[in-house]
DNA sequence: TGATAAATGTTCGCCATCGAACATAAGCGG
DNA sequence: CCGCTTATGTTCGATGGCGAACATTTATCA
């Protein structure tokens, strides 16, 4: 007798599709604490848990962590994998132990069509997008206002020709998730330190290195990842 | 003579994929403050920014707000397209004016090969994990400890079989990326509340309506769009 | 040019959370 | 059953950021 499987994006594959992966399927126990990706590790396999529940952690630096997300029977752990590059950005255990099926990575992603250009490239780039969702999320837990606008403004200096954007401190706030008034004392400090000039809602930025020097870890970690995927010369 | 076109992804395609394009994308004014597609509103296009900056704001039930993402001429404002699902969870709006390429949104899912379902599953389960992430960014920004605690705890219930985890108030802080003690005060309250009660590391749930109740809206938003996206029984 | 609206500056009490320090309790291995 | 380890409870000063209130300045436009 054929064993259940309790994993929703398993048992939702087409039957003709399952009957091929099938045997490349094995039950595998995930104890608890198991580390299966570390950040930035290469990643062998993706996991289906049938029981188990994974976390998906950050790591920041100075240790301190949070997590973006947790995997269960609904879903799979590596979506890395198929978005391209063989790396996630954040570390993988697990929280609670039980089974979960795994596939070789190399099996999953010749079940890619990878030859369609389109998909390849937008993949790649949500894998991006990703990280500069996550990254943000442990920004928000873990930094102060002051290296998060560092960060913001950095983030809009790459996708901008000059060094001035068009931007009131009301709105930098809403776009952190921050008071006003908070946005008020930090730009000023950053003007009297010289980074930055504004007036009325027209942000000049004057030492960009310096801004560089002030932020977080993760600009450069958004900053790396995209670079590392969207290459601007090579064509895919 | 042909414009140059600046945006990064746009670029990089091979020339047959963008001769087939080229007639159907759109050089559009994106003005400072437009919003291109509110929470949960349907999308039409998908936007590849030239010179402008749009921000992926997430709107809480409160008003207050927070950035997931930034997206600028290195990438696509919409991937949420082609994953499945013609919504975003979030909000964009024009943060920096300038212009952009625009393509039918019915145009660009012709050049997804939907009829491959391991894609197409994989990514509808890529977009609801992508919502947790976000929805985990907001909740780290403007949510109290207690209620991320209930969040966490439902999370995880909903990933289990049984109402007990296996769990210490310290890994929880640490997945909560939150102080030990501030785990301890806030569970503490749980279980005078009678919503669990606990023992060394063994968690019990006592009371799930009562934990629905406490929780911030993040734990719901989550589920909805699991469901939404990965109903259970119906074979994609 | 003056009026008006919008943006920025400043102050201050408040509160959630941190982090250190320490106390207590529960389970485990021998 | 003892002793050790690990988990939980508790306290407290420090602090970062909130939010309200108000002052001031700068564009804009009638």
């Amino acid at each position: 007798m054929k064993k259940k499987i309790k994993n929703q994006l398993l048992s939702v594959l087409p039957q003709d599709v399952l009957d091929r992966w099938q045997p490349k399927l094995e039950l595998v126990d995930m104890p608890l604490g198991a580390v299966l990706y570390e950040s930035s590790g290469s990643m062998t396999h993706v996991y289906f848990p049938e029981d188990c529940i994974v976390s998906l952690l950050f790591v920041l630096e100075n240790g301190s962590s949070a997590e973006i997300a947790v995997v269960g029977f609904e879903g799979m752990v590596g979506i890395s994998l198929f978005m391209g590059g063989n790396t996630t950005p954040s570390r993988a255990v697990v929280q609670s132990a039980g089974k979960a099926y795994r596939l070789r990575a190399t099996f999953l992603k010749q079940e890619f069509d990878f030859s369609n250009p389109v998909i390849h490239l937008l993949l790649r780039y949500t894998k991006a997008l990703i990280t500069q969702m996550t990254q943000t999320a442990v920004c928000n837990r873990h930094h102060s206002l002051d290296q998060q606008l560092c960060r913001w403004l950095l983030l809009s200096l790459d996708r901008l020709t000059g060094p001035n954007l068009v931007m009131t401190q009301e709105l930098i706030a809403n776009m952190l998730g921050v008071s006003r008034e908070g946005v008020t004392e930090a730009a000023g400090q950053l003007q009297k330190a010289g980074l930055i000039s504004y007036r009325r809602g027209r942000i000049t930025v004057e030492d960009r290195q310096g801004l560089e020097q002030r932020t977080c870890e993760c600009y450069a970690v958004v900053k790396k990842e995209y670079d590392r995927l969207l290459p601007n010369q090579e064509a895919v």
